[in-house]
DNA sequence: ATGGGTACCTGTCTGC
DNA sequence: TGCAGACAGGTACCCA
């Protein structure tokens, strides 16, 4: 489910209201992806420092006497969103962590269980590092231009899409954005990503940071149960001129869209706007 | 190193 | 109505 955007929108959504907290209690429900790797009652009584997010990460820092000591790294996975509220009421079937604080839960809750949840001692160390270490960059990171861009994709000889969503280039944009970006640079994608020249490799960096850009601004996409921490729908799935919409005439030139899979995972794409 | 495929898990929708 | 099968926003890991 969640992207880049939607997972900026979920920490924005909490961020602030969390900053400061104590925890008073923790709940672990079902396992998740990997084990929480630390007693829960020991995070009791730390403080919640400033959620950070990296790529679809959101990095939960926890300080003892206004010493960073540990965090924890959260993931949606597939189907997974964050709720931050006074009263959460009793934990359901899918509510599957609970971080009680002073000012609130936070609850983590995903049906089908690929996020997860992990203590690390910092950022950079343990489970954290393992996860978060050869991620590409961020993609308002001024260091994400054209030209790294290109050359990345130079080095490379799978299709252009699946590079992208492969996370080792740049990181934040899933299937939905793959497929927008794509079709905003006006580029196939199934074409291999050593052949993307140069101008088409500054059209597709542009491409990625605007249509993350214009999602964020959305709220991100709900396409059936993702909410931000206060519940809120996302808006940008209207938008959406592919994802989703295979037969359908494209609103550029009239062509069907078409479906196709690659990496098994479905791919949107107009035949005519997107050239190899 | 790269690329391709599998695995993880559950809910929802489609077609017979 | 019931049921099998396809499909879903992600990514670590194994193997060639």
């Amino acid at each position: 489910m969640p992207e880049l955007p939607e997972v900026e929108v979920t920490r924005q959504s909490f961020c602030e209201r969390i900053h400061g907290a104590r925890v008073t209690a923790v709940r672990v429900g079902k396992p998740l992806r990997w084990p929480l790797g630390v007693v829960p009652d020991s995070l009791v009584a730390r403080t919640v420092g400033e959620v950070a997010r990296r790529g679809k990460y959101l990095w939960l820092p926890l300080e003892d006497d206004g010493r960073e000591a540990g965090g924890l790294l959260m993931h949606l996975g597939m189907s997974g969103s964050l709720a931050f509220s006074p009263a959460p009421g009793d934990a359901g079937v899918h509510d599957h962590f609970d971080l009680v604080t002073s000012r609130g839960t936070l609850r983590l809750t995903d049906p089908r269980r690929f996020g997860a949840v992990v203590w690390s001692a910092s950022r950079s160390d343990g489970m954290a590092a393992k996860l978060l270490n050869g991620l590409g960059l961020e993609p308002f990171d001024p260091a994400f231009t054209g030209a790294h861009l290109h050359a990345a994709l130079k080095r490379r000889r799978v299709a252009v899409k699946l590079a992208l969503l492969s996370g080792d280039i740049v990181v934040g944009a899933g299937n939905i954005y793959a497929c927008e970006a794509l079709f905003a640079a006006g580029i196939d994608p199934r074409t291999r990503s050593d052949r993307i020249s140069r101008p088409r490799a500054e059209r597709l960096a542009a491409a990625i940071r605007d249509t993350l850009a214009r999602a964020l601004a959305l709220g991100g996409s709900t396409l059936r149960d993702f909410r931000d921490a206060h519940g809120m729908e996302g808006r940008f799935q209207a938008q959406a001129r592919v994802y989703g919409r295979a037969g359908v005439p494209c609103d550029a030139c009239g062509t069907p869209l078409r479906r196709i899979v690659q990496g098994q995972r479905a791919t949107f794409f107009c035949p005519t706007c997107q050239r190899r």
